[in-house]
RNA sequence: GCCUCGGUGGCUUAGGGGUAUAGCGCGUCCUUGGUAAGGACGAGGCCGUGGGUUCAAAUCCCACCCGAGGCUCCA
């Protein structure tokens, strides 16, 4: 059963014309109206069919719960078939609102809008945060705690106990400022952290300034990077081979550090049994956010991080206390959530994504705490590598003002790091799977932030899967589960490079992306044709990705598309070029508009100058032909 | 998913019931060039898809698909 629950100053309704389902009603029920009512839109599904009495009391828990947060007295039961696609029989539709209806009329003044009609209706909503709320019922599925798993997708359809929790349980915002002050985020002064400003802003107030493209769509096309496909489902992108190369690297590099810090990388499927016992629930209660295949008989879904793969090989391993901190690590490309259509842009957010997923199994909280602040450095140091500074981004830390008031000087430090103030979400007590997370938003060129890197202490899971390790004293315990993604998804660190050069372009600066994720590093043009054997001997003896603009065009027009695709290093040889031997450099990172910074060097020193730009990188060739008159155009 | 706006050669776009605009790019030719667009000619279009209205639809209407913005949400 669908659920639509809108809190509204009136709702009237009046029947126009009948369909061929509609119920037989008398004239007194052709129309109505309730104040200060809360309407509960209905779409009764197939699935309800099974229990009709389970779909009933658990639509009133529901409805219930509601109309005691919003304090209303009124309900409006009103069938609305438009909430599903897969609706129950007619029947049963009615037999289900007839029992909700009846249900609920002794504690409220209840109406009831008749089945099968077309009806005109007026509706006031109210607005406030409670006002709007949507509910998705399976009957006969065990209530409990395991509200919640692996991934943060799961945020909005948290399972009703989490929900009624997540309502009681207010967040109270904060400021944490590097001294180890708690301001309040209401009235904080932002004077000097505008970024954070505004990432507050985005977070509580839901504020929104602008209203145009972001910059990064027409960029991500015009590099020739990714671009949308229509041939597949929206939030599907293909790469093209600039594109492919620059994830290639940011992959490649990702998990270069996470073995460094001593994670194992694994491969997991990406799509999973509905009806495996440990998924089975957690999916009942979420499924509008995956993907979902028939395969033969069997229902799969698409994961949407590495959670499942991992935590299930997890359970089948045998784990000593000696092998902890125990880490796994994913490239899951991909990653999938099936994400409203309305929420989708460029590469900011997807419905396949590549992401980097870590999980670290720790003996006890005190380990996992220990965890969670190298993998916070850790994160920044990532990002900073991949181009996007602790300047770019700002931090969240949400937590329990129990975990709070236990590791105090922990999270004060995390703020002290970064030095800089960060936003504290704070929770009375726990309603999702972690006690303590982080993430690091990147705040765009329209005010818009979203996340990166994260972090979380999940005490939830290792139970869920039934994971454990064997301690020193031969029993067995759950370990404590960090949920880590360096970089967060790498289609948005790109999405992020490309904003902070578009911002950069906009207060008059050069945009160029870093050295060592640069499709093309240096771009030899020949002045004329007599002039390509040197050109060519240059491009030999440079070890890194050098290309040659061959093409029958002037100078003056290689030199603005060399531009235009922020080439860094653009070399012209003519004739005073080959017969000094050296290269006339234009150095993009240090020029300004209309002011080239141009140096003569051998290409030695060239050299020199690019290995240490790009040291400890990782490096993959040229990703297309090296002479440009052979190049294909993508777009 | 809901609301608003949009979809015209590969790209950017003009037009708006009756031969479809231009620029870039592409091809051929001329030009052999010194730091952000040299010149000429040429090819290329089911005007997003499907219905409807009309003698006639790219144009008006409806539905759907795709994109952008808002709501919501996040890696």
């Amino acid at each position: 059963m669908q659920l639509l629950l809108i809190h509204s100053d009136y709702i009237e309704y009046e029947v126009k014309k009948s369909t061929p389902v509609a119920e037989k009603i008398e004239d007194s029920f052709k129309q109505g109206r309730l104040e200060e009512a809360l309407t509960a839109f209905i779409a009764v599904e197939k699935v309800d069919e099974a229990n009709v009495e389970g779909a009933i009391s658990k639509a009133v828990e529901e409805i219930r719960n509601v109309a005691t947060q919003v304090k209303a007295e009124n309900i409006m039961v009103y069938p609305y078939a438009h909430l599903s696609s897969d609706l129950s029989s007619p029947k049963a539709g009615v037999a289900v609102l007839k029992g909700i209806e009846d249900a609920l009329s002794g504690d409220y003044t209840v109406k009831r809008a008749p089945f099968g009609w077309y009806k005109a209706f007026k509706i006031s909503c109210k607005g406030h945060p409670l006002s709007e709320l949507s509910r998705s019922i399976v009957p006969d599925e065990p209530t409990g705690k395991e509200s919640s798993s692996c991934g943060e997708a799961v945020k909005e359809e948290v399972v009703s106990e989490a929900l009624k929790a997540e309502s009681t349980a207010k967040s109270y915002w904060h400021v944490l400022t590097p001294d180890g002050e708690l301001h309040d985020a209401a009235t904080f002064d932002f004077t000097g952290h505008d970024n954070l400003g505004k990432f507050v802003d985005y977070e509580i107030s839901k504020k929104r300034a602008v209203e145009k493209a972001p910059p990064h769509v027409e960029l991500m096309r015009r590099l020739e990077l990714a671009d949308y496909e229509p041939g597949s489902d929206s939030g599907n992108m293909r790469y093209y081979p600039k594109g492919r190369l620059m994830k290639s690297l940011l992959e490649n590099y990702v998990l270069e550090e996470t073995s460094k810090v001593g994670a194992m990388e694994v491969e997991t499927p990406l799509m999973y049994d509905m009806n495996h016992p440990t998924l089975k629930k957690y999916l009942d209660r979420f499924p509008a956010r995956q993907y979902s295949i028939e395969s033969d008989k069997r229902q799969m879904f698409l994961r949407f991080a590495a959670c499942f793969g991992q935590f299930l090989m997890n359970h089948d391993m045998t784990i000593s206390y000696k092998n902890l901190p125990l880490k796994m690590v994913e490239m899951t490309r991909y990653s999938f959530r099936k994400e409203q259509r309305g929420e989708l842009v460029g590469l900011r957010r997807l419905r396949a994504f590549t992401m980097p997923d870590m999980h670290s199994l720790c003996a006890d909280m005190e380990g996992a705490i220990d965890q969670f602040g190298k993998q916070y450095n850790m994160c920044i140091a990532v990002l900073d590598k991949i181009g996007i500074k602790v300047d770019d981004f700002e931090v969240a830390i949400r937590f329990t003002r129990e975990f709070y008031n236990e590791n105090k000087d922990f999270i004060t430090n995390l703020a002290k790091t970064v030095d800089k103030p960060v936003l504290v979400e704070m929770w009375d007590t726990r309603f999702f799977y972690f006690v303590l997370k982080f993430e690091f938003n990147f705040v765009d060129a329209l005010a818009k932030a979203s996340a990166l890197s994260t972090v979380q202490i999940d005490v939830e899971n290792a139970d869920r899967y039934d994971i454990n390790y064997i301690d020193s004293d031969g029993s067995a315990n759950r370990p404590v589960i960090l949920h880590c993604s360096p970089s967060g998804a790498i289609e948005r660190c790109i999405y992020g490079l490309l904003e902070k050069e578009a911002m950069k372009a906009e207060e008059g600066g050069v945009p160029m992306l870093p050295l060592w994720l640069s499709p093309t590093q240096v771009r030899v043009i020949p002045i004329a044709d007599k002039h390509m054997d040197y050109a060519m001997l240059v491009a030999d003896k440079l070890n890194c990705r050098v290309d040659i603009d061959d093409r029958e065009d002037t100078v003056g027009k290689k030199i603005r598309e060399a531009g235009r695709e922020w080439i860094p290093y653009v070399v012209v040889v003519g004739d005073s070029e080959v017969e000094s031997g050296t290269v006339n450099v234009t150095i993009r990172a240090e020029s300004e508009p209309k002011k080239p910074v141009k140096v003569e060097m051998s290409p030695d020193e060239l050299n020199a100058r690019i290995a240490a730009e790009t040291e400890g990188m990782p490096y993959k060739g040229l990703c297309l032909s090296k002479m440009l008159s052979q190049r294909p155009k993508f777009l």
